[in-house]
DNA sequence: ATAAGTGCAAAGAATTTGCATAGCG
DNA sequence: CGCTATGCAAATTCTTTGCACTTAT
């Protein structure tokens, strides 16, 4: 099982060095996509990279801006979405526009299984994520309190049906 | 396995009948909280328990003024909020306020495990996750594009330091 | 040079809150 | 009746956008 900790608390386990870095591989990407690279570009990527998971689009703002004041909160966000369309970053707790609510009909969890087709909501629960929560708690020691897990993808019916 | 469907498209599976509803559970839990129960809460609570995961807050706001023209959107959110605050509802897409950010490292996706005590974030992956990927491809025939997960407990380092 | 990118300020969307009033217990 | 919950409108928070100016290529 891969692992990397992303806050200072513990040691910042090395990635291996023939990878090319994080904010490399953006610029390339970007660079060949015909986008240009300034300076505030170039200073994002590089808060980004070393940010972990932490910072909201706010964080990254006001550190990009302790680097070099020429930036703006609205570049950010433009950055920020450019790099999704180019999956270069992961956006946590965001797979939606907005909030969604549903009743808690019993005790046990479940997850959803979104389907990007159809807009099927199917829930699911069981084994698996039981597993996943004895594993972590075997293996690290982390005490799971609560499990978020929304899958996307597409429903066994329209998976047929574009088949 | 489990399993719902809280989508018409499929046949809805039954629910034991012995297993109270949502809205009388609800009902109840608010009560005893010292709560009251009001037409708005009422209707909202029906509303809530036949949605599904569909709606968001403005969903669940127009449903409900169908039925009962007396209520307001702020009513909605404060009604919410008090379901959520006795764990009754869930809310999905939404462990945190706002978004955060983080740069894609490598192609292998990972996931995350938030330490509610110490605020760190670790990543993790590994053959679990993909293990559920292939269970539900081949039990249901869901198709996964992409998995959103992220644990919320304690790390070993506070589950230690409380022990 | 020139079109993409930026800053700024204003607009939007989702959610929260202050305050006077309605209505549950 | 008394106090909680509500409606309304204004305030907040996060994010997006229009427009004139900058700057990378």
């Amino acid at each position: 099982m891969g692992s990397s900790v992303t806050q200072s608390s513990a040691p910042r386990p090395r990635r291996r060095a023939v990878e090319r870095s994080f904010r490399e591989r953006a610029r390339e990407a970007l660079r060949a996509e015909g986008h240009r690279m300034t300076q505030q570009r170039d200073v994002l990527l590089d808060v980004i990279e070393h940010a972990g998971a932490h910072l909201d689009a706010d964080g990254l703002y006001r550190r990009a801006r302790e680097r070099d004041n020429r930036i703006s909160l609205s570049t950010v966000y433009r950055t920020l979405a450019l790099l999704k369309q180019h999956d270069l970053v992961d956006e946590l707790h965001l797979a939606e526009e907005h909030h969604h609510y549903e009743a808690k009909t019993s005790r046990d969890q479940h997850y959803h299984l979104v389907c990007t087709s159809c807009g099927l909501v199917e829930e699911f629960s069981g084994a698996i994520v039981d597993r996943l929560r004895d594993d972590l708690q075997r293996e690290r020691g982390f005490e799971v309190a609560a499990v978020q897990l929304d899958i996307v993808g597409r429903c066994a019916r329209c998976a047929g049906a574009a088949a």
